[in-house]
RNA sequence: GCACCGAUAGCUCAACUGGAUAGAGCAACAGCCUUCUAAGUUGUAGGUUGAAGGUUCAAGUCCUUCUCGGUGUACCA
């Protein structure tokens, strides 16, 4: 038995009193909704859309609803508020079932099969690899890395993964520093992370490049060098992107980044050229006097777009649907998602448009998973001109501050000091970029923003190690069972309340690629233990019986807080 | 010019996708630690949801126009 049995059982109930209160009326859906914390129920249904078909008012309808509602034995009472029936289930029989559930799935507590184990490919993360990463790519990441883990939750079979901007003239920029200024240096018998190493050549490339123009002109040869898989070129562009790759593995580790495929353009720019010409035979694409290859969009609201250069070469879009393409063939996906930012928002309704136009019925299942830029104070950040935050660092002076703060309560030794700082330091990050809406673009201050007060991971972690601390206390042996009609109290309630909804929310982040709900709901369960915690005791308490009942209660919460947390990529430290 | 995105308390964000009195955090002020971790908790104050129309039983949410901010509109990626 699950939360989702008293919503099926209150629907066939409604159902049945309707057909007896309006026995000629055609049958309609009952939606049930969540009523506001106030009414102290736990479902309520509205009866507005009857009313016309219905020809009486919501309030009417509400009443002859109740009159006929056969109560199943689980409900305690039905009240009538206006247009509105609220619902309110007996809490131990709530108690019973969701702490049940809770206890029995553990760590997939949240889940369900709504996504029905379609598969689905998410690209994120993919870096051009010339410069370390910054706190774009962390927004990425993030992003990424949870809306993976919702989608796993919600019943879908998620695979993941990069690509990497291995080529092009931004490269070459790092590369002509490189022989131009440090011949024969390496990063780590310099002690520097090898992808900054890279990326501070091409802020110096940039900077040198003002003063002197032919570096532009030389820069243009060495891409053409590349493309004519010069032995000498390829060689140095192979001892580079290691450097890179070598520096993003350590970030991504510690991030918690990972793959199931690497894609790299070096190997797939070429791809699409042929679907090009294919499609130009077809008549889908049109060629101009010049040779050049185009697509006319201008009937989807968009312009003529260019797919293959006048020279033969591809650019970018021709590129990404050859790739799409190929990865339909070798991966295969019911369901692709990218990961990108928002600047890219013509970019992929083009490319869907054309992989629609080029016959695949699976553009449909594509989605641009559009997020908003993270600017700074001072503007745009920009890689050129040195201005941006970078991924490293940031964790790294977040890490102090934690550490700062620290060492008040618990004893601990150096390593775990270390460790916990790190968790509390990235959970700080995480859920101060994933609180926030996909679609909104972050303003980033880096004295304010990151806090350890109020609406934060912290909070949420903190709340997790009190639980944790409390169970320990209590001993090894955690009861399963209990007198769950003890649980009387309006903050027990509430946390059971919470606790049920969980799996809901889930899906509805699922529906709308969408962890800052689940950002929302860790810190609202978080808060709803607080007000518990602060108000009545545990440990103390003399009723044995009571004391079992909320024990359950505080391990269950304490698994969907990790749940919830592990949704968004964060740790659940057991002491801070 | 055109297209897309955003605008909600002083600041940072929510609001079950059209539902009940728009909620949190920060900052401010006033309380609560001999009691399970005070990175906590309680209270006060803070709003014409950018503006004006419209749609309907109901609009922060949908439609139109406008204002402000951002992004894109490359034979760059």
């Amino acid at each position: 038995m699950n939360v989702e049995f008293f919503k099926n059982e209150l629907k066939n109930s409604l159902v049945n009193a309707f057909t007896k209160a309006f026995p000629n009326a055609e049958k309609l859906d009952f939606s049930l909704e969540i009523p506001p914390e106030e009414q102290n129920s736990d479902f309520a249904c509205p009866f507005f859309i009857f009313s016309k078909q219905l020809k009486t008012s919501p309030n009417q309808i509400a009443s002859k609803i109740l009159e006929n509602l056969e109560k199943p034995i689980f409900l305690e009472e039905v009240l009538q508020a206006g247009a509105y029936l609220n619902f309110k289930i007996k809490t131990e029989s709530l108690a019973k079932t969701v702490l049940t559930q809770v206890l029995t799935e553990k760590e997939n507590y949240g889940s369900s099969d709504f996504g029905n184990k379609k598969k689905v490919l998410i690209e994120y993360s993919s870096p051009t690899t010339n410069k370390p990463l910054h706190l774009g790519h962390v927004r990425n990441n993030l992003i990424g890395i949870s809306v993976i883990r919702i989608l796993k939750m919600a019943g879908y079979d998620v695979k993941t993964i990069c690509l990497y901007n291995d080529r092009g003239i931004q490269i070459c920029k790092s590369m002509l520093a490189y022989q131009k200024f440090c011949q024969n240096e390496n990063p780590k018998t310099l002690g520097i992370k090898p992808d900054h190493y890279v990326g501070d050549l091409y802020v110096r490339f940039s900077k040198e490049e003002k003063e002197n123009p032919t570096l532009t002109k030389e820069v243009q040869e060495m891409l053409q060098k590349w493309e004519a898989d010069d032995k000498e070129t390829i060689e140095l562009w192979q001892k580079m992107s290691n450097w890179v790759y070598e520096g993003y593995n350590q970030t991504y580790k510690r991030m918690g980044v990972t793959f199931d495929y690497r894609q790299y353009e070096s190997e797939t720019y070429l791809l699409g050229k042929k679907i090009s010409y294919e499609a130009l035979e077809k008549g889908i694409f049109f060629q101009k006097e010049d040779g050049s290859v185009w697509i006319d969009l201008t009937n989807e609201g968009l312009d003529e777009k260019l797919v293959v250069r006048g020279d033969g070469t591809s650019v970018y879009i021709t590129q990404d649907f050859g790739n799409a393409v190929e990865r339909q063939k070798n991966i295969g996906f019911e369901k692709m998602v990218y990961v990108v930012g928002n600047e890219q928002d013509y970019h992929f309704q083009a490319l869907f448009k054309i992989l629609k136009k080029l016959g695949y019925a699976w553009a449909d299942e594509c989605f641009h998973l559009s997020y908003g830029m993270v600017e700074l104070p001072t503007g745009k950040m920009k890689s050129r001109e040195g201005t941006v935050v970078d991924a490293d660092l940031l964790m790294d002076e977040v890490k102090e501050l934690v550490k700062e703060g620290m060492q008040k309560t618990e004893k601990f030794s150096e390593t775990e000091l270390d460790q916990t700082a790190e968790i509390i330091s990235l959970g700080a990050i995480s859920f101060f970029i994933l609180k926030v809406h996909p679609n909104k673009r972050i303003l980033f201050n880096p004295q304010e923003s990151i806090d350890f007060q109020g609406m934060t991971g912290t909070y949420v972690q903190y709340s997790h190690t009190r639980i944790v601390s409390i169970l320990r206390k209590f001993g090894e042996n955690l009861p399963q069972e209990a007198d769950f009609s003890l649980l009387t109290e309006a903050e027990e309630i509430a946390l059971l309340r919470t606790l049920a909804n969980f799996s809901q929310t889930v899906k509805e982040a699922a529906i709308g690629f969408n962890p800052s709900k689940i950002a929302n709901y860790s810190y609202t369960l978080a808060k709803n233990f607080s007000k518990f915690y602060d108000k009545h005791s545990v440990l103390n308490l003399e009723n044995e019986e009571l004391k079992f009942a909320r024990i359950v209660l505080l391990e269950a919460v304490k698994i969907t807080l990790k749940n919830s947390l592990n949704l968004l990529g964060i740790k659940a430290p057991e002491k801070m």
